[in-house]
DNA sequence: TTCCAGACGTTTTTT
DNA sequence: ACGTCTGGAA
């Protein structure tokens, strides 16, 4: 087989004996995703037809890179019908039974934020106001209720976990998560959980599971480490008949707790499908010696580990560098000094990557970056099709696709003028009687004068639409934006245009989509993230540098690394280590960090952060120091500034400023300020 | 019932 | 600094 020949003699091994139960536990850069691309590879060129094949994986991304390696190497243009995240396999298998467990096949998928809403309004029904005891809020309502899900554990032992205060309030908040669970079925809706308990619970269906036990003859999971009980319970289920599962995964790289993923699937494969066997990657065919003799550092400080060395083919004699900067600004001119040099040394955008731990650490280097036209990549935060003005028009469709979808009417009506919650009730309530299409009738006599206003408003673009949703998605999307739509975003925002662009975009993107309610669940569940000062024109085949948090970036490598903010509080973050094995998670984050690169490794942070607390905090100029993580480093890992302790002596130096800056901050800043204070 | 202004607390990570 | 919540006016 040649296609094989690109691989070493333990991936082939994998590639080639993957049949039965078996667990390729690989460290990172051992390249355990070509054990599952080259894998499907040599199964095609057996002449297995890719519905047969399985594949599931933790973002689309990954799922897309795959798809994309496997063409290449076969040279064919078979198309995977079911590679994906599991979450998009769940919508696509539930999309077909939707009737067999209580839903209509045009279901609305729910994102993080409609559940919210949707908890906000549960919430308010069921738990009186006037009572002193305080409640839980709908954000942490929705995240123990979600984990609860997720980890297959009942909810008292999730309150236990994650919120001990709550345990008296167990019984209220049960009735709360019921009202939310009666309103979701009541608008055939499901949210990012419900696909997949309710994909496991399609399968516990006798014939159902069968039929995909049968038809999945090979079945392939990816990051298995992070895979919870319930995705492991779906993968059960699957794999029923065959019995042929390839799972690879490296518990060193666990970094999916909060979401319930549970480490104990990766231990206890060999029980969970007996006789399985294991195959081991040892050899990290990324990361140069210099990087990972540090991540071998980093991650040995972690007892809840299995110990092991990576051992690696080629040395650089770059190592890491490390750098305290005064603040943010500073740290980000030092970013982009450091970037522009290497462009200009004609080094590929592709290949420089900027990694921090939480979204909101990228702010002072994007500023940096697009006052210096270098166009980037942004994976994390808030993702394009959850930007509001994108999901007001996406609910304009939602409700078009699926009447009852009461989050997105909602979402609709609230800012027409004059309607408020009441007023949404009200007409929520006529929607429930009345017969489809027959929308127009409504509001006479339920609603007061001016909320009639409102709701003609709402009407014009309304009618515009429902009568032909046949239409293209585009047709559709611009008939909003001219019925109404526009204008009010015109109206609200002093940014329209670009939010017009946006739509615009996302006309682009409903291009490639014939079915709308696809669409629509398409959308929801990607991870599409927005391209910053990029024009349009160039849009594709672009190569951009990218900033990512270090969630995002997983599975991914760069010949350079930045990793910023390497603050305490930043990373680890403050909150995580609140939580039960915080550090263990965080110090796993800083290992997957560190060895998404290549060549090149450079840690940063600011003496000053601005950031309290790990966010950012607008009170009181805080000095935070260095991360613990960084203390743990030895001096002779790193290369400037020679040792850690020669930082902290810059960083004692940078303190004088730093008074300064604090203490003239609203007056002239410092020369060395003035520049960006110009922004 | 809605709307607005001022008070409050709060941001980790993803499907 | 920012978004969400609350209380009182319209």
């Amino acid at each position: 087989m040649d296609i094989l020949n690109d691989l070493n003699e333990q991936q082939k091994d994998a590639v080639v004996n993957g049949d039965g139960s078996c667990l390729v536990l690989a460290g990172a850069g051992s390249g355990k995703t070509r054990v599952i691309t080259y894998r499907t590879a040599y199964l095609l060129s057996q002449g297995i037809n890719p519905e047969n094949i399985l594949i599931m994986t933790f973002t689309n991304k990954a799922a897309r890179e795959m798809a994309e390696r496997i063409q290449k190497l076969t040279g064919m243009d078979k198309y995977l019908p079911y590679a994906g995240t599991f979450h998009h396999i769940a919508y696509k298998i539930l999309k077909k039974y939707a009737e067999v467990i209580g839903y209509k096949n045009n279901f609305s998928v729910l994102d993080q934020e409609d559940g919210l809403s949707l908890f906000k309004i549960c919430i308010k029904e069921n738990i009186p106001t006037s009572e002193d005891k305080k409640f839980p809020s709908p954000r942490v309502v929705r995240e123990i209720w979600s984990y609860t899900r997720n980890s297959l554990l009942p909810l008292e032992e999730v309150l236990e976990i994650k919120g001990e205060r709550w345990i008296p309030l167990q019984s209220d908040i049960e009735r709360v998560i019921r009202g939310y669970e009666n309103k979701k079925k009541e608008s055939n809706s499901m949210d990012f959980d419900d696909l997949l308990t309710n994909f496991l619970q399609l399968l516990c269906y006798d014939d159902v599971r069968l039929k995909f036990a049968k038809q999945f003859q090979y079945i392939l999971v990816d990051e298995y480490q992070d895979t919870n009980r319930l995705q492991a319970k779906i993968v059960k289920k699957l794999s029923s008949y065959h019995n042929n599962i390839l799972a690879v995964g490296d518990d060193a790289q666990s970094i999916y707790s909060f979401r319930a993923a549970d480490i104990q699937n990766i231990l206890g494969f060999e029980k969970d499908f007996s006789g399985a066997k294991i195959f081991k990657l040892e050899t990290n065919y990324r990361s140069s010696q210099e990087i990972l003799s540090l991540a071998n550092a980093v991650i040995d400080n972690n007892h809840r580990q299995y110990k092991k060395q990576l051992k690696t083919i080629f040395h650089t004699d770059i190592k890491p560098e490390f750098k305290v900067a005064l603040d943010p600004k500073a740290e980000a001119k030092f970013i982009f000094d450091k970037i522009k040099a290497r462009l200009d040394a004609g080094k590929s955008p592709k290949e420089i990557a900027v990694l921090f731990r939480a979204a909101t650490h990228s702010q002072s280097l994007e500023v940096e970056l697009v006052r210096h036209g270098i166009e980037y990549d942004y994976r994390g935060g808030v993702r394009f099709f959850e930007r509001a003005h994108i999901k007001d028009v996406l609910s304009y469709l939602k409700i078009l696709n699926n009447i009852s979808d009461e989050a997105a009417w909602r979402r609709v009506l609230l800012k027409e003028d004059g309607i408020g919650p009441v007023g949404v009730e009200k007409i929520l309530l006529a929607i429930r009687q009345i017969e489809k299409n027959n929308i127009q009738e409504i509001g006479f006599q339920i609603l007061s004068g001016k909320a009639q206003i409102g709701w003609q408003n709402f009407l014009r673009v309304w009618s515009s639409i429902s009568p032909e949703p046949i239409l293209p998605i585009a047709e559709l999307i611009k008939k909003i934006l001219n019925a109404g739509y526009g204008e009010y975003l015109e109206n609200e925002y002093i940014d329209s245009r670009d939010r017009v662009e946006d739509i615009k975009q996302l006309m682009s993107f409903a291009e490639n989509s014939d079915n709308l309610s696809d669409f629509l669940a398409e959308v929801t569940l990607s991870e599409n993230y927005r391209t910053a000062n990029a024009p349009d024109a160039n849009r594709q085949n672009k190569e951009r540098i990218v900033l990512s948090t270090v969630h995002q970036a997983k599975g991914l490598e760069w010949e350079t690394v930045f990793i910023i903010n390497m603050s305490a509080g930043g990373f680890p973050n403050e909150r995580a280590m609140r939580e039960v094995e915080g550090l263990e998670e965080e110090r796993r984050l800083f290992y997957v960090a560190i060895t998404r690169a290549k060549k090149e490794l450079i840690l940063s942070y600011p003496a000053d952060s601005g950031f309290a607390q790990g966010g950012r905090g607008g009170w009181g100029e805080t000095v935070s120091g260095p991360s613990m993580f960084l203390e743990e480093i030895d001096a002779d890992l790193l290369s400037t500034p020679p040792s850690f302790l020669a930082s902290l002596a810059d960083l004692d130096d940078a303190n004088e400023d730093i008074h300064y800056i604090s203490e003239n901050r609203k007056f002239k800043p410092g020369s060395f300020l003035r520049e960006v204070e110009d922004l």
